[in-house]
DNA sequence: TCGTGTTAGTTATAGGTTCTAACGCAGGTT
DNA sequence: AACCTGCGTTAGAACCTATAACTAACACGA
């Protein structure tokens, strides 16, 4: 799925199971959440019994951590996909939402609850910076109406380090903030459930914050 | 701290009893999360042996959803006490991110990823239309400039069951609902860590969010 | 004051988890 | 063909939740 499969049918091995473990872990956190997701289960799904698993990761943090890359690197890649295809904020705002309900727990492994302990891995990073340069692009495409700049654009601004070398104004980099923002606390509020007795539909409100969002 | 303590002194040890296994299980979240909260260990620092927790708490998850309903409470009662103190809706989101940073664990007790299985009870939806209620007030009391309704107005209007028998008007309606998602937004990022390698300041960000949504 | 029922605590136990250790064995490597 | 690397096994330690059975202390009515 990623990986070329490299030289030796041992390492072709290897990752195949690995692979397998991983598909189980994701239909186990699907039903049942991140925090029940067991080891032992998986591995007498698979038909190897307990300890045989950590021949593949070193514990439990450490599938974890492997299936957030692989989380965030989804993410990375639909979004990246869609604005090579040409496409605008208004678009990039569905396609964050189809792919946080295709599998909500997958969005909260990404952007739910963090454990306390837990720090991600540096290469996250790099991915995540991906996504935020897709981001800015399309924020710097939809020109906004020259405005004298509000005090939050100039202390971005001042503080643009995040965004590596991209060359997005300030209000780029406002707007890029508030369409994450924005948009997943609409998200996240709507996927916990929050809204579950209202009767309202959430997809409204994310249409117009959306809008809202991607400069009128 | 809630109930006035009835009759019998049987009752008072109780619930004397249920607070400080409570008190435990908050120091226990707030350094390790709710995921890793132990009756084990909780009973232990008590001076009690492991079973002996079970006669104050069916279980693992009553506990808890003890937790969340106080939570909860603990929310309304500061939003309703800075309410009758005049609050608009500026200072409500001030007390929303006082109240998150406080006790960011509490926070994502309450917002944060949802267990699967977990449904709340019923008594804790009547502590969100609380909130909701004195938010409500807020936006309706935000006197909005007349401009005609926006799709999203007009179909909260035709679905406005959630805000009870409040006579709020669509705009107010709207506005309290990105209220929340707005300023949800920002805090959960912040609080999940999610602006931690960028060096802009979070707080500016919500307070542009806040100004924003409290009508310019 | 003396039973009697309630309740709080105990230990023992079952079944679950993660993870380590020691071992056999087969397949790939040389 | 012989080696040896590495996969999978079972055993077991140290946790966890939760139940069962039992004891001791307390409350209260006769």
């Amino acid at each position: 799925m990623s990986k070329p499969d490299a030289s030796t049918p041992r390492e072709r091995y290897r990752t195949q199971v690995r692979e397998e473990i991983k598909k189980h872990a994701w239909e186990q956190i699907a039903t049942a959440g991140a925090s029940a997701l067991s080891l032992n289960a998986i591995a007498k799904r698979i038909g190897m019994s307990g300890p045989a698993l950590y021949r593949y990761f070193a514990n439990r943090d450490e599938l974890i951590t492997e299936l957030i890359r692989d989380a965030y690197r989804s993410l990375a890649d639909t979004f990246r996909a869609r604005a090579e295809a040409g496409a605008d904020l208004g678009e990039l705002a569905q396609a964050l939402r189809g792919w946080a309900l295709e599998d909500p727990q997958r969005y909260f492994l990404v952007y739910g609850t963090p454990v306390p302990g837990y720090h991600a891995p540096a290469d996250t990073t790099r991915i995540t910076s991906e996504i935020m340069a897709v981001l800015l692009d399309a924020c710097t495409a939809a020109q906004p109406p020259a405005t004298p700049p509000s005090p939050l654009e100039t202390h971005l601004e001042e503080h643009r380090v995040w965004a590596r070398q991209h060359p997005a104004p300030p209000s780029a980099l406002r707007r890029a903030l508030t369409f994450w923002s924005r948009l997943h606390g609409v998200l996240s509020l709507e996927l916990a459930g929050h809204f579950d007795g209202m009767e309202f539909d959430p997809s409204r409100l994310y249409a117009a914050e959306a809008e809202a969002v991607s400069g009128r």
